[in-house]
DNA sequence: GAGTTTGAAACT
DNA sequence: CAGTTTCAAACTC
């Protein structure tokens, strides 16, 4: 402010200049819509042309009686000539005071009073029946801290003490939303923000979600995985913009999977549909397990703004495989994920979500089995030199090692059915069944499904893998391992070219 | 429902 | 701008 202003006659003019409510009118972020359908939720009111006629319409007395007094001004907001159209049509389509049915989310937490958002998020107050009720005693509801006052609505039915926040103080209103604009021009601003990619995906007539909180939390022990934090609350990652500590809001984090799935879960066991509930478990239960080392991946590729943008591609790359490797037909896990992840999904949506073909996991997938065939190969071998030396050393050993059966011993040889290999495939075939622990007899079937599997096919990235596999079993060890990691290298490389050019 | 925890907002 | 305090929602018991 300047010093000559003070905060009662700077505060309406700047006030209107100011304020821009621009991404107020678009979707939630969880309730994109298909374009042509009317938008059926919105925390505030429908823009309007003319605000005093606003304002004259609301017979609500909840309605951001402070933003709509100059409707020349707002009318020159940039957003109403620029080229969003769905602004526009907003505009043009609902009448000020409608407000529009709820849509049903797909996933759907318990109801409670606590269950609305807390803060001034796109996604708050779903439910337009009851307007939010603050519980304030301090602020007199002319603080941030107040919901009602942040959300630019008049206290109504709310359980706050000594509230100013209402017609009869419109004054003293008047005058904190200008001190607390003037702290902070964009306090009244959604805190979400849009980007590009969530008009694409719209059109795609997918729920994505690609938002990004424009502060960022400062989240330090909730991990952000708890309504404390704005991001987890507004159902966004966090993002670059962010400040936490021990961020757990990120695409892929494991516990931000496993608190999507309790709830989803708790809903259908409230809602009684524990067939469903089944299928979800069964299909995915296992989906939280994870490796120590899958997650030290993840944790490490989760990064943040200070993580080099190729180390992220390949993240990326790694929680594309994970996604389009999950069976996306299937509607009982992949459904619940996609419509959770695609709702929190954020700014680290995959660049290469798009780019990634099936064949592309395939092929990652077939290294991972030449890997296993290599090590099956090398184990076995070692454990035969193990055995000839323990035979020629020790007489109790040689006789439980004559003990074994000529086929127990066939089974040793056999690639992909040791443990160590076992691990390796289960570790290759992870991929397809998010980490769920495979039965031994699974495994097994899978060793020989392999070849079927991942070289059925007879395009030229088959027969080359096949020679690798020839090569790797016959050649020396580092150089089997040499062939395989540069082949592997030469994926991931092209898989990271394709996402940078994208990008 | 009371008490505690949490993190944004406000303040210094 | 960093550290501290205030505040009210979220959470726990």
């Amino acid at each position: 402010m300047e010093p000559s202003e003070t905060a009662s006659d700077s505060a309406p003019r700047k006030l209107v200049r100011q304020l821009d409510f621009t991404l107020v009118h678009e979707d939630p972020p969880h309730l994109k819509l298909p374009p042509p359908s009317p938008p059926q939720h919105s925390l505030l009111p429908p823009p309007s042309h003319s605000l005093l006629q606003l304002q004259l319409n609301l017979q609500s007395p909840g309605q951001r009686p402070w933003l709509y007094s100059e409707p020349q001004e707002q009318q020159q907001q940039p957003w109403l000539h620029s080229p969003r159209p769905k602004l526009v049509s907003w505009v043009s389509r609902f009448p000020p005071v409608q407000k529009p049915p709820v849509k049903v989310l797909p996933v759907v937490k318990p109801d409670s009073p606590r269950s609305q958002p807390r803060f001034n998020v796109e996604s708050k107050d779903t439910n337009p029946k009851k307007q939010k009720q603050c519980n304030c005693k301090n602020s007199r509801c002319l603080k941030l801290y107040c919901e009602c006052f942040a959300a630019g609505i008049y206290c109504d039915g709310c359980n706050c003490v000594n509230c100013h926040n209402n017609v009869d103080n419109e004054a003293a209103r008047q005058e904190a939303v200008g001190i607390t604009l003037e702290r902070n021009p964009n306090a009244f601003r959604p805190k979400i923000a849009s980007s590009p990619q969530e008009q694409r995906n719209s059109k795609e007539n997918e729920a994505q979600v690609i938002g990004k909180h424009n502060k960022g939390c400062h989240c330090k022990k909730s991990g952000c995985l708890k309504k404390y934090c704005e991001c987890f609350q507004a159902n966004i990652l966090c993002s670059e913009n962010c400040k936490c500590m021990d961020c757990k809001n990120f695409e892929g984090s494991t516990e931000r999977r496993a608190i999507f799935h309790r709830e989803y879960n708790q809903v259908h066991i409230k809602q009684g549909t524990s067939d469903a509930v089944t299928e979800v478990v069964g299909s995915s239960g296992y989906r939280n397990h994870i490796t120590p080392k899958r997650r030290k991946i993840q944790e490490m590729f989760s990064g943040k703004a200070t993580v080099d943008q190729t180390v992220n591609t390949t993240a990326q790359y790694l929680q594309a495989i994970d996604r389009m490797a999950s069976p996306s037909s299937s509607l009982s896990d992949s459904f619940v994920f996609d419509q959770v992840n695609s709702r929190i999904s954020g700014s680290s949506r995959s660049v290469l979500a798009d780019v990634l073909q099936p064949q592309n996991v395939k092929n990652l997938c077939s290294l991972f089995v030449i890997l296993a065939r290599v090590a099956a190969k090398t184990n076995a071998e070692t454990r035969e030199k193990i055995d000839r030396k323990t035979k020629a050393g020790n007489f109790k050993t040689s006789v439980a090692s004559s003990a074994k059966s000529p086929q127990e011993t066939k089974d040793v040889r056999q690639p992909v059915c040791d443990d160590h290999v076992n691990k390796a495939v289960a570790d290759a075939v992870d991929i397809d069944n998010y980490n769920r622990p495979l039965s031994p007899e699974t495994l097994a079937l899978m060793c020989d499904e392999q070849d079927s599997m991942f070289f059925g096919n007879t395009s030229a990235d088959g027969a080359s893998h096949k020679n690798i596999i020839q090569k790797s079993l016959n050649s020396d060890y580092g150089e089997q391992e040499r062939l395989i990691m540069t082949k592997l290298l030469d994926v991931l490389r092209e898989l990271v070219t394709l996402g940078s050019i994208k990008g």
